[in-house]
RNA sequence: GCCGCCGUGGCUUAGUGGUAUAGCGGCUGACUUGUAAUCAGCAGGUCGGGGGUUCAAAUCCCCCCGGCGGCUCCA
């Protein structure tokens, strides 16, 4: 009889993870008895008829109240236990107090209060035990079915929050460059196939797919990126190629941010889940938040938002700063996303993206951003390798805000020429009134936001974030979000995934030259060839080359260069020996069957090169220069 | 989180009740190569983990972990 109960209460105590919420162990036990035996710092004061009781024929209800539990989860929780009294036919009810059901326990004061009111509320025989003492108990639990429940009552004040939000009725348009709003219903898709793709995705929710996505084969044979089984799902590992083109993309976005006048600067990962302004975030979103609690309840960062409004705020401002733009490349931020949605390097738990926070004077300073920041969006993630046929454009906004900026609206839909997609709320759910995102569509069909900026009109009050205007008053600033290339993983899942549908279209799938880890491959005919290999080798600085000297035949050491996607395959021999020239397989130019080959001086080579790779970001190889002395890794 | 499918040497995989198959990769040797896999030999497996059924489990049952897909969700 004991082990099942003590079991039922660890396991209810692990299985719970839910905050802001009241937890209730109920058993129906023949006979419970207890005895108040010592007094804990938190003691209520009591008469003696409440040290000692002896039941029959009894619902025990253990309890646990936490933190931020208020009447609307008091009337539920009774609610509940007057439900299992009845269906258990219990004859009375006693209160239990019993702190081990939470790690979040609301303050000692709050939670008598609360247990007294629910014993005033509950209609039958009802008991209470005391709190904060000491007691011991014996129960005997009847071991029906229905004996054993537990159950976890969710603050009212969380759900208010959320079922708002579910309320929020969307409308979806397609808004054209010429500036014609058409319903979706009424749109004619036909020379927009992508568009109609993301449209679907975003409102027919229609989402079969039966495959791995192709980048997750890519990513895995290239040696870029795994999964770390030793790890929490969404929590990769990366290999020294996949480590290279991440800190090559994280250089440059973070480069175009800073000459696009940003400030960079680096903000905690954890913060304690009991400040005030940042607890309000929490509750809303309660289930996503990777927690520690330790000796401080600690929680991960989703976004870089906490730490550059917390910095804002604590700063003198005025309008002479303004627009001031802060950024910081969050390596990490983590949201703990649901199970079912994680996949590759599409969705992860820990990813990297540049938060960018723009501080604006007003409304209109915040619009004369938004646009910058836009086309900024356009030309980084066509620097990335992204061009703007890969993705579909999403404007979301309240209608108000529509009504009164069709102008600017169209001027944005006119900055790429093609038609968008625009989702209209009647009412405010959200902290912005008007955000974009450039949405990559894979080849499942799938759409993902890379690029996105958002007119934020909540946190300065919510941060309590002011600066001093002309007349010397403090005023509040419109703040813009603004992830210039979204998620660096993800941008990496999208040129995966490009590679995949350009080998579709009978392309060979390959990554944009700077970010190649290997860019030329040299490739002796012959052992005795390998010093002119080096020579060659010495010419290309500035080039991540590397020399196959391993003991295999030109066939298969071609093939291998192949199926690593070298945009540049040398062979050298004799006779590139002898002329000073190097035999050159042009990737981009190649097919399968027919391979574009050159043959040029090195120095030709290496303009060729460099011209592909100017005015990005370069780092040396990751990895040893001869393949002999390579590791695999998979 | 819920539902479904999956998990066999580093990788890909055969094997549905009698302790396991092959290829690639690795190592050794031969060959010294001219544009997408040279030949031979050798080594390598607690069949994701735990429990159960059975004389006997990779195979059947239960639980857990991990992967994929769907639902839901994405500050």
């Amino acid at each position: 009889m004991w082990n099942p109960l003590w079991n039922s209460i660890v396991n209810f105590i692990l299985w719970y993870e839910h905050r802001n919420s009241m937890r209730l162990l109920l058993i129906h036990a023949d006979r419970m008895e207890y005895e108040a035996k010592k007094k804990t710092k938190f003691a209520e004061n009591i008469d003696d008829s409440m040290k000692h009781k002896a039941l029959e024929e009894v619902l025990v209800v253990f309890i646990a109240v936490e933190e931020n539990d208020d009447q609307g989860v008091i009337e539920k929780a009774i609610q509940e236990i007057i439900d299992v009294a009845r269906q258990v036919s219990a004859e009375r009810i006693l209160l239990y107090p019993y702190a081990h059901l939470s790690s979040n326990l609301a303050h000692p004061d709050v939670a008598v209060a609360l247990l007294k009111k629910m014993e005033e509320e509950i209609p039958t025989e009802v008991h209470r035990a005391p709190f904060g003492w000491y007691k011991s108990f014996n129960i005997a639990c009847k071991g029906h079915p229905l004996s054993e429940l537990s159950k976890t009552i969710k603050t009212s004040m969380e759900s208010k929050a959320l079922q708002a939000e579910k309320k929020a009725v969307s409308h979806w348009y397609i808004l054209t460059p010429e500036g014609i709003l058409t319903r979706i219903e009424d749109f004619d898709f036909k020379d927009f196939e992508n568009l109609k793709k993301f449209t679907d995705y975003e409102i027919s929710k229609s989402r079969k797919v039966d495959r791995v996505p192709p980048h997750v084969e890519s990513m895995q044979k290239l040696e870029l990126v795994d999964y770390e089984e030793a790890s929490d799902p969404g929590n990769m590992r990366y290999y020294p190629k996949g480590r290279l083109i991440k800190s090559l993309l994280e250089q440059y976005v973070i480069d175009a941010c800073i000459s696009h006048g940003a400030m960079e600067v680096e903000t905690p990962i954890m913060y304690s889940q009991e400040h005030e302004t940042l607890k309000r975030y929490l509750d809303r979103f309660p289930a996503r938040q990777y927690t520690m609690d330790g000796k401080r309840k600690l929680f991960l960062r989703f976004a870089a938002c906490f730490g550059q409004f917390l910095m804002t705020h604590d700063m003198i401002l005025t309008y002479r700063a303004l627009p001031l733009k802060m950024v910081e490349l969050t390596k990490y931020s983590f949201r703990k996303e649901q199970r079912g949605e994680l996949v590759g390097l599409r969705r992860l738990r820990a990813f990297t993206m540049p938060d960018m926070h723009t501080i604006c004077k007003d409304m209109k300073d915040a619009m004369e951003e938004f646009t910058k920041q836009y086309k900024l969006s356009v030309e980084v993630l066509e620097g990335i390798g992204i061009p703007s046929e890969s993705y579909e454009v999403a404007i979301r906004m309240t209608r108000e805000f529509y009504e009164e900026n069709k102008d600017f609206i169209n001027s944005l839909v006119s900055v790429l020429n093609k038609p968008v997609l625009i989702e209209m709320w009647d009412d405010r759910f959200f902290y912005f009134v008007l955000k974009f995102e450039f949405n990559f569509i894979d080849s499942l069909n799938k759409a993902s936001a890379l690029s996105t900026v958002q007119i934020d009109v909540e946190n300065a009050e919510r941060y309590d974030i002011s600066y001093v205007d002309e007349s010397g008053e403090h005023k509040r600033p419109v703040i813009l979000h603004c992830s210039l290339s979204g998620a660096i993983e993800r941008c990496m899942y999208a040129l995966l995934e490009k590679a995949h549908l350009d080998k579709e279209k009978g392309h060979l799938p390959q990554l944009p030259v700077w970010l190649s880890p290997t860019q030329v491959r040299i490739i002796p005919v012959s052992e005795r060839h390998i010093p002119y290999a080096e020579q060659v080798l010495e010419m290309l600085k500035g080039v991540r080359a590397d020399i196959d000297d391993r003991n295999e035949t030109l066939g298969k050491k071609i093939r291998e260069a192949g199926m690593e996607w070298i945009p540049y395959v040398v062979v050298v021999g004799d006779e590139e020996e002898r002329d000073g020239t190097v035999t050159v397989t042009v990737r981009s130019e190649s097919t399968l069957k027919h391979q574009k080959k050159i043959t040029v001086a090195v120095e030709d080579l290496l303009k060729m090169v460099k011209r592909d790779i100017e005015g990005k970001p370069y780092r040396p190889l990751p990895l040893p220069v001869y393949l002999s002395k390579r590791p695999k890794f998979r």
